[in-house]
DNA sequence: TTGAAAGCGCTAACAC
DNA sequence: GTGTTAGCGCTTTCAA
């Protein structure tokens, strides 16, 4: 069942090589009989070219890679669906490399991406990366790099973002709206954009509300459960807060498991945060929740990469920043 | 920046392209001083050879192909984390194609994997398939394939399933020993081998208790919430039911979601089922989860795969099936 | 121990 | 309108 090759159905139909590559790539060097001749049978026998062997002649491969921090993030999961429908519709396919929030992996998986001679590299920064050598590098050398959620200060590769200081203003805002007045905020580190950004938004509503955010009210906890757990603790022992903004999916979770044992059966304390979880709508305490369009997210990454493999003249590249609403 | 190639690295270093290729494939018909120098300088600038040149020549390509319904689940999700997770210790990449559960997409996308000549396919089939030719192929062909979760009816290649039979038995007995009596069960078609055998050991521990199944009582519903809804309204309204069984993740949460809305103060009924949510403990009405080890299953589909892949001999292939407790 | 050359599947000059 | 050939990066005979 080998996949025939070019060879083999030339020699079939009694033709060359160049023949049957000229019938493929529809040029118009080639009578209309030959080629439908040639085209049913390529089509009968589901021929498909060797990307393989296209590659290695300089043509684009049509793949892409996406570089994620981890897989165990419905956030991260539905963006990949979303670079893969508008890849798919292209003829592209996606090969997905996982960082493990880490620096070293980082790197290596971008050099293993390029290894592969993939058409372009779509990536979320890890979150201990610091250093931006091994992208900068691509920038400089013109290959198709697009940045998403997670991206660097540096400008020269679109970044492709939420408006996040937006959705957690308006959320704030919705909040002071319905009589909530002590907030606390309940995050993980804030050297990521995303992180940082919310936080940002979620101060300024308090203050143009007029009201006071106290700094010892932002709590920095890490990917371990128990440090939610400590810092909710803290939180509610310590200060009369009426409700807690958590800036991501895992920490959102933690955050509802301490309340959920701390304070079983008052919930005199409201949840609200970033979470992308289908089922948020269907937790207990309710969690007032910001979902970020992922999906589109990721196809908006696609599209914009797409283009600038596609597009040979680099001053035609997109280049500019992208927030979604 | 373009990875340097062999022929770069001979000129640099003043030998012929096979010197290079010698010292990289750890060949012993070389100096070792040679071969040092060469290794030194291939670590020093980073150099990856060109894997479409290698699997041009025939060589493998490291690559594998995971074909699932969608990426929409999060039971996929993890599945596929798992896999990566092995397949990256042996320096393979996956690349990810979908079928949006039709059948016409599943036998594209087997094509198109095989068009990238990966040198192995781990499929969970589609919802729609009932012709298994595009698969069998490959069994004949001995192309290392592996399907997990939802497989086919027949024997040849491996089979990666968690024990759906036992983890509906045991979950429903647990039910039972809790002194719940009467049972619906709304689930998806039963055409796939998971949820039938869900089906099937949810009716067997009902009757192996000496209590009866009602067969008006098993609800079939489509990946429609509107469908889910009804079949939940019927079965309020005209049984009285002490307990619903879900079988799969989303008609789990779309039976969550309609017991909110047709009973939103008194949960007199008790739903049990089949959920990959990380959240599942925080629903409310509380759902007694049973969770299924994607990750493990994921893993162990890998190392199968790999296996194959990496033994010559046919006949040392791994075939038989496997059940993940 | 090393180099030269062929060939994997394909495309694109260049011939005819 | 069609065939011949070189070459993409690499490995592997075969010579030296």
């Amino acid at each position: 069942m080998q996949n025939k090759t070019i060879k083999d159905i030339a020699k079939t139909l009694g033709v060359s090589t160049s023949t049957v590559s000229r019938a493929l790539s529809d040029n118009k060097e080639i009578s209309l009989k030959t080629k439908q001749k040639i085209l049913a049978y390529t089509k009968a026998i589901n021929y498909i070219p060797n990307p393989m062997a296209l590659s290695l002649r300089g043509k684009i491969n049509k793949s892409i890679a996406i570089v994620v921090p981890t897989l165990h993030n419905s956030f991260f999961s539905d963006v990949i669906a979303g670079i893969d429908s508008i890849a798919h519709k292209k003829g592209y396919h996606i090969i997905i490399f996982q960082t493990q929030e880490t620096y070293n992996r980082e790197v290596e998986e971008v050099l293993q991406a390029l290894g592969r001679r993939v058409d372009g590299i779509a990536i979320s920064l890890s979150g201990q990366t610091d250093n931006f050598d091994h992208v900068i590098k691509l920038i400089d050398d013109k290959f198709p790099i697009v940045f998403f959620d997670r991206v660097p200060t540096f400008e020269g590769a679109p970044r492709i973002t939420v408006d996040n200081f937006r959705l957690a203003y308006e959320c704030t805002q919705q909040m002071i709206d319905r009589g909530f007045k002590k907030f606390a905020h309940v995050a993980t580190p804030l050297n990521l954009n995303n992180i940082r950004e919310r936080h940002e938004g979620f101060v300024q509503c308090i203050k143009d509300n007029h009201l006071q955010f106290d700094k010892r009210l932002l709590k920095i906890c890490n990917y371990d459960p128990l440090q939610a757990h400590n810092a909710v603790k803290c939180l509610i022992e310590n200060f009369k807060i009426d409700a807690i903004f958590t800036s991501s999916d895992k920490i959102t979770i933690d955050t509802c498991r301490a309340l959920n044992d701390l304070m079983p059966n008052d919930h005199i304390i409201t949840q609200f945060g970033f979470t992308n979880l289908s089922t948020a709508d269907l937790i207990s305490p309710p969690i007032i929740s910001i979902k970020q369009p992922a999906f589109e997210l990721g196809a908006i990454t696609a599209e914009v990469l797409l283009h600038n493999i596609e597009t040979t003249e680099y001053e035609n590249w997109k280049t500019e920043d992208i927030k979604i609403n």
